[in-house]
Formats: structure tokens, sequence, C-alpha cells
DNA sequence: CGGGACCTTGATTATCTTCAATGCTAGTGG
DNA sequence: CCACTAGCATTGAAGATAATCAAGGTCCCG
């Protein structure tokens, strides 16, 4: 279990608990069932598969640390990662990994399985707060895929890098893994560049743009965000 | 309940049935069942606002004839058109409208409020063939969201067109609306390049090359594909 | 006949991609 | 300790793709 690409073994599911705990308000005997339904931890090196889609078999994962995507790789070379899926979040194959996605790992990467405390929701023997809180985080994945639509076909380069930062704020506080508005991002810009629809090159002047407006500071895997409303100006906002 | 813009009242809601038929054998009793719960017809003018998303209040509803969208507006004019649903598919406001997003007719519409339907398919008083074709018509749906992020993040103008204008055959064949390779797109230019994340103006320029290229025949809100093998050579396809 | 909605066209500009290097840094083996 | 390498970030230049601007054109309808 132990690999040269590992990183150090999570202490806690914390992340998935308090993510959870964002979308829908548990009581301590909902937490400790989740915890207690959540398989044994899962280490997998970077640009992993880790899941395979369509046929709906795969149980889902809890990731407890690292990055995964859901990634669809075109003949020609192209790709495009449609999601990622960051410590705390649920990812469930027979959903996320429609039409053909493969999960796979972006750095390394560790997960736990869910398929029992996905059951136990669905099976209604799950505490009234933990199935309101596992479905409201359901329904976040499926609204940020609506993001990802509107950001690919109406932003431009700029606004498009700005508000997935913000969605990446938004999630890692949600997380507990935002500290003053710093975040983890060890993703390379060709990565970045993939979920964004953007070539590598130019996703890396997009990058520089945003520095040298001061939006962001972004160095060795931590992005540092001074100002969220003022980033979040640069990013358009839904008509009323 | 008549009114201007109508166009004829629906006689059946055979495309209903075919397309979820389509997703999942269905016995005589299921096809009874699913009928008998629909909600009444309801008229509804072009460009009108049917369903808000957000808090998972609203009822499903079966598109019965037209074309409704779920849409984003910003601020400053643009649009992106998340999803299309046409007559036979069922648009779940609690789901395809999530992110804030707003269900609008694109053209004049009909439809009929299924949330009995989708009780009683959860309630699990439904058949098991109803159950399960119900389940995988929704699966399509998220799996057509993901399509639209590849599309939209990877796919050139011309290759997001023609990609879409295939699943639009496969989704009127399923419906029986298709005959032939000949399937209705009664929508204005703006409206597809709202939906495929293009301007005006080169949505008319890639119609007009598929065109040239003896890719599609285009006129009058009807759409005429000769070789879908031949356009499906301008999508780029997924690797192994 | 006039007006409006939609489609089409040409010219210009902006955004983004591609190509081809160059630098940087961390890891590797001599 | 020092090449040497590999992966990633960065840069410049050139070209492609798509947006924008500004007219016309067509068709339908009142």
């Amino acid at each position: 279990m132990t690999a040269p690409h590992e990183i150090h073994r999570p202490r806690s599911t914390l992340a998935f608990e308090k993510t959870l705990a964002s979308y829908g308000a548990l009581a301590d005997a909902d937490l400790a069932a989740a915890r207690s339904v959540l398989g044994a931890l899962q280490s997998h090196p970077p640009d992993k598969q880790i899941g395979r889609g369509g046929r709906g078999g795969d149980e889902p994962l809890v990731v407890v640390e690292g990055w995964v995507g859901a990634v669809e790789p075109l003949e020609d070379g192209r790709r495009q990662i449609v999601a990622l899926f960051i410590a705390g979040d649920v990812l469930d194959p027979s959903i996320d990994c429609a039409a053909g996605l493969t999960a796979t790992t972006l750095t390394a990467a560790w997960t736990m399985p869910a398929g029992a405390l996905r059951a136990a929701v669905e099976a209604g023997c799950a505490g009234d707060g933990l199935r309101r809180a596992w479905r409201a985080a359901r329904a976040a994945a499926d609204a940020r895929l609506v993001r990802q639509v509107v950001r690919l076909g109406r932003m431009s380069a700029l606004e498009r890098t700005a508000e997935f930062i913000l969605e990446l704020l938004d999630r890692q506080q949600r997380s507990g893994l935002a500290r003053n508005g710093r975040i983890d991002l060890p993703l390379t810009q060709e990565v970045l560049a993939d979920h964004l629809g953007l070539s590598v090159v130019h996703m890396n002047r997009t990058l520089q743009q945003l520095r040298r407006e001061g939006l962001i500071v972004y160095r060795a895997g931590c992005l540092l965000i001074p100002d969220p409303d003022r980033l979040a100006r640069a990013a358009p906002r839904a008509a009323a």
C-alpha cells in the first residue's frame, strides 16, 4: 500500500465530514454513522484510472486526499476534464462518469469506498440530516456541471478562470481546506487547461494576467486570493 | 387555453411513451400506468419561463410538443442554453434547473405535469420496467450534459454542430419524430448559437459549411441528414 | 406597403491556438 | 558535486478560429 508516489496517508475523513455538514446540519449520530460505513482507505498513483463509467456498476468513492477528474479523452489527443473532485467530495461513477467518462487521478490520491453509505441513504435507514446533506451535496455536484457548461459556452478565458477559482475557494472553504483565502491547487497548467477548455499556452497567459492584476498570487501548487470580491468582478454575474 | 401563438394541440403523448420505451422495455401495464398519472395538458407561448430552479419545489414536466431550454442569462446580455428538452423528454426543474437556471420555452410548447409519475417511480409503486426506463432516461439526460461540456470545451464550431445534430437525430429517432434522417429543428440560429456557445454570425457560417459539404440539408425548421455516418466523421470520436 | 424577425454577407478585429524555443527546478546517476 | 534529464512554466511569433460591426436581403404578416 505504500508506494513511491505516495503523499502522506491522511489521518481523517474530516474534509468529507465538513463538506457534508456544509450542505446540511449533521447530528453527531449522523457523523458517526457516516464514518462507520465508509470502506478502507485506498491509495492511488497520479494519472491512474480509478473508476469507469457506463453501466453504473461501480460504487461511489469519497475523495479523502488528492484530486480526481472525470475525463473524456478524444481520439486525436485532445481531452476534456469534465469535472473535478477534491478532498471531501463524493464521486459516484454511475452518475459522474456518464457518457463513458473515466475517473482518473490527477495527483496522487486517497479514497474510501462509500457504497454502503449510499445504500444506507437510499434505503432510508440513515438519519434525516444525513440524508438531506447527502442529497444536497449531490445537487451541488450537478450544479457545478451546469456552471461548467456556462463557463465553457459563454465566458472568456479570463472569466472562466476567475469563476473557476472562486468555485474552488468555495469548495475548499466548505471542506475546511481553505485558510484566509489560500487554497491548494496542485495541478499542472495542462490539467487546468483541459478543464477550462483552453490551450496550455493560453492558460498560462491567463493566469499571468490574473497575477499581474493582483487578483491571485499563484506559486508552487498554492493559490492565494487576496480579495475574492475583486476577483468576482472579473467574472460575469447572472442576470436577475 | 387557445392563444394566437398556439401550435396544434397535440393528440397524444406518444413521443413520451416511445422515448421512455427506448430506454427500457415497457409492458402495456407500465404504459397505461404512466399515461394515467400524467397531469393535464398545458400550453405555453414561446420565450416564456415555465419553471424555476433552485429549491427543487417544482414538479417535473413531460414535454409533449415544442422546445424548452434550461437557460442561464448573464447580466450583460449573453446567455447560455445549457440543455434542450424536446417532445418526449422529461424536464425535472429540481435537477435540470440546478444553479439557478430557468426553464424557458424556445418555441410554443405543450407540457404535462409529471409529479405523480415521479412520485410513483420513487415510491417504488411503479412497475419494474417503468422504473428502469425512467431511471435510464434520467441517466441519458445527465449524459447529454456531459457531452455538452465536452463539445463546448474541446470541439470546434463545426464539430460541435455536427455532434449536436447527431444527438438530435438520435433523440428524435427514439421519440419517433425522425423519419428517414429528417428531423425537426424549429429554432432560430440565435438559439442554436446560445446553445453551442457561438455567435449568431458564426453559427450561420458553420451551418452553411455543413450544407456546402452536403452533410445536412437545412431549411424552414426542418433538417435532413442524408448520411449520418458521413456527418459523424466531421465530429471527433472518443478515444478507446 | 411597411415593419419586424430572421438569415446572410463582407470587412475588421479580437481571442485563442499552434509552433518552436528557452528557462527553471527537482531528481538521478556518475 | 556535477552533468544530465524530464517535466513544467514561460515566451515570442505566426496563423487560425471566432467575435464584432455594419449592412443588406428575404419572408411573412398586419
